[in-house]
DNA sequence: CACCGAACTTACGCAGCAGTAAGATGAGGG
DNA sequence: CCCTCATCTTACTGCTGCGTAAGTTCGGTG
């Protein structure tokens, strides 16, 4: 049970880039643990072994750090989600797919996602403009599939993809702080069923329709 | 454009319950609009037309207020949704009663819906297991009436639920910050009808069922 | 009308933490 | 072997913002 990452070797000294990406590493941690504001630059370089104006010769400050970091992982979900996306034709398996990247998102990297899903630092302008942009990305592009094969409004198939968006996230989250109660792939299928029975054969069923009442 | 609350009758004194009642409401602007970090007890204090040690005669401190809010409207969530799912019988009005309350939640007294939803002390223990309560209350209702119409088992009920709220909460959230596009009423209907797609006559297909292929 | 207690005020202590001089250290080239 | 420059350290400053000590005003009651 020591410290999860190198606060090994206190006293080497390392080439510029190199330490850099340590930098970011511990940062990380720090950040998820504890989220922005709890967080210190003291801790940060701490667990990186290293004193705190190191960190300043890397990043011009607290905030930028923090930015290097969501802009990274932000772009890694919104690229997950491409690929899944275009991994097959079959608009039944893009699903699972889609949502498959998602639960993976939550399940990697150290947890990295709470950088994007839980910041604390949301009332910041930069940060939830971020935040947005990359739930808006994702939504995009499977707004872009809806609209492709269905005659669905833009409008329409904006906020449908939105909401399946947030099904997801909502999920893949809840699922990993509840682990052990289920296996990721059981989660996945069943919400992926879920949203499929959904979206499926929109075109067929109008507004006014009742749709039996089985439930 | 005068400050929206009462700091009018700055140096009018107050019986006691009214004071406090007017320090909330106060205190909720003021952390809806900044957040619980940069909220400030000063800022809370003026627009109350009264000074800080007055705040701290009627809460102990800055957290105990927030809590007092974030407890008070939380239950109103879960007040709000028991209500919705007890207005009918039939389970598609159910899951328009539902996604309705969730809305209106979100349009309603002063954006509050933030706090429960978007708060950022959720590293704080206190505040992280009020907002998975409620979280989890609201869906224990929905899943309770999945259970008792359908033979989905406990577990499989209980996440469809989880991804349902999450759909709710997501796409009510989104609606409200870009309002204007869509009326409140449209966008409940497309989002509850796309979620009564997903679970009714959930029993009747199977596991391995491919569904068609329409999307 | 004098007194009392609740409601309120000003003015400050104090702690945590981002960011910054100014100086030490060590590896590599001449 | 010594000079240089990048890497790193110790030790500070300053600010922001919660919480409080001590003193003031006003409505009501005997």
């Amino acid at each position: 049970m020591t410290a999860p990452s190198d606060a090994r070797a206190r006293g080497t000294r390392l080439p510029r880039v190199r330490r850099r990406r340590q930098l970011l590493a511990a940062a990380q941690e720090v950040f998820v643990a504890r989220g922005y504001h709890a967080a210190a630059m003291d801790e940060i370089a701490d667990r990186a072994g290293v004193s705190k104006p190191v960190l300043y010769q890397h990043f011009p400050g607290k905030l930028e750090l923090y930015l290097a970091l969501l802009e990274e992982h932000s772009e890694a979900l919104v690229e997950k989600q491409r690929e899944a996306l275009e991994s097959t034709d079959d608009n039944r398996q893009r699903v699972t797919a889609s949502f498959q990247a998602y639960f993976d998102f939550v399940a990697g990297d150290g947890e990295a996602f709470r950088l994007v899903f839980e910041s604390d630092l949301r009332n910041l302008p930069a940060v939830r403009e971020k935040s947005e942009e990359t739930f808006q990305r994702c939504a995009e592009l499977i707004g872009k599939v809806i609209r492709q094969d269905t005659s669905i409004s833009d409008e329409e198939a904006h906020l449908l993809s939105i909401a399946l968006v947030g099904m997801a996230e909502t999920s893949a989250r809840y699922w990993l702080n509840n682990h052990g109660s289920v296996p990721q792939n059981a989660a996945e299928q069943l919400v992926a069923r879920l949203a499929w029975r959904g979206i499926s054969g929109w075109d067929l069923t109008r507004s006014g329709e009742e749709d039996g009442d089985g439930d």
